[in-house]
DNA sequence: TGAAATCTTTTTGTATGCAATATGTATTTT
DNA sequence: AAAATACATATTGCATACAAAAAGATTTCA
């Protein structure tokens, strides 16, 4: 609705995004020229520019005579990301507290309603979209060109491997989003009251809680039953 | 003479970011796409690509209808980059300490030889061009794909920064010149021993005497004559 | 004279056709 | 039958032509 009067190179590019954050483009997928283009209905030369602005956001890798790929996510990428995130996540949340406007916290409001609904009847994807736009919006509260660039790729991934480990039924794990939610609010109170120690503090927290929900998935808490076992019987 | 097969693509970045870098293209400089495809020897769709790649990176802007210019530098992005940088710097060399490859110590001790050699008998653009690419490579050798692109934009400005503050006929400056390429060499130690704390520190110390050499300019030490004064006789 | 409106020029955005490179398949050779 | 070569196909890269938008110049009207 919002996208009233929006190109056509738009569309394209905002599809691409949010396919290759929710996995629904996987990392590696090879993005065709030809294919797309007559997708999203313009010629190749636009599309063209697309793909190599998402390259330059670290959506997708361009390789020489090769075309364009989803960007991949190796084992190492994600230990850089967890040697990344919480620096600049803080740093971030610092300068949010500092620096946002009114305009720029009711967006942040806005968007918290919007997640707390999809957390309750949205999908996965919904509710991956929706936290990736509130921390979106907290980028543009700090305002910091040269941080700003770092914090966009790593949201994209943090996304990426979310969608990969969440598992809406673990109890652990429900447990666990809430909490994420709640720290949400706890963020906005803190920028709207300036106080960029508390936002850094909370940064950090809501970083080991994202953490922990990943740590839920790679290392779970084991089967309790040796595996090929009769099952227990459901009724008592 | 490194490239010995460039395409004209290639060719044109490179002349172009170079030119960015050493302020030869100034801040806000428009891009027009038709003389510079003919200067360049390429048609305007692979220079458009050039300059959607460069606007990624953060060289230039890109404003809907009405062209590419080199990205501005206001007093807002000095004080932004100034909160950003240390914090940038120091983690990109504790990393580069951790991680870095012989080949890259060999490369990074080339340049770093180049970069004194241009210390006494370059201009300031080579000057400045040597001391960037040394970063480059410190980047390379923290190899962390989250860090690297805010690194990245911090050096350009960093170039252009320097470009602008920097006096080579001041005595002060030149001392503080002469310290920077020493702190290299001290770095250089710290990233072969591995020593990633020493290297964290080292790049304080480094971005404080940067800090100091543009302080030097902004803040001079006053003029010694009332303005309007005769000037004393230059004999004696 | 000044402001507005229209026309002209310039510049950017898009589509299409062709060239160059890479990929897949069939054929040949050992 | 396996490997290597040559051929056919598909995909990317580049150049040109055209369309749309912005910027500038000119005219018109108050």
């Amino acid at each position: 609705m919002p996208d009233s009067t929006q190109s056509p190179k738009d569309t394209c590019y905002l599809a691409l995004k949010t396919a290759i954050l929710t996995l629904e483009l996987q990392p590696g997928a090879d993005l065709d020229e030809a294919s797309l283009s007559a997708e999203f209905g313009l010629s190749r030369t636009p599309l063209r520019e697309v793909l190599r602005r998402l390259a330059g956001e670290g959506y997708v890798d361009l390789r020489l005579n090769r075309g364009a790929r989803v960007s991949e996510m190796s084992h190492t990428t994600l230990r850089d990301f967890f040697l990344a995130a919480p620096m600049i996540y803080g740093a971030i949340l610092r300068l949010a507290a500092e620096n946002a406007t009114p305009a720029q916290i009711e967006k942040l409001k806005t968007t918290q309603a919007r997640f707390r609904k999809v957390l309750q009847q949205g999908s996965a994807r919904d509710r991956a979209l929706m936290n990736n736009r509130f921390h979106e919006i907290t980028g543009e509260m700090a305002g910091n060109v040269y941080l700003l660039p770092s914090f966009q790729r790593l949201l994209i991934d943090h996304a990426r491997i979310s969608m990969t480990f969440y598992r809406p039924r673990d109890e652990a794990m429900t447990r666990n989003v809430n909490n994420a939610a709640d720290q949400h609010d706890q963020i906005i109170a803190a920028i709207e009251a300036n106080d960029a120690d508390r936002a850094a503090m909370l940064a950090i927290d809501h970083w080991n809680l994202s953490r922990h929900r990943i740590e839920l998935f790679v290392m779970p808490g084991g089967l309790d039953l040796p595996l090929g076992a009769p099952p227990r019987t459901v009724t008592a």
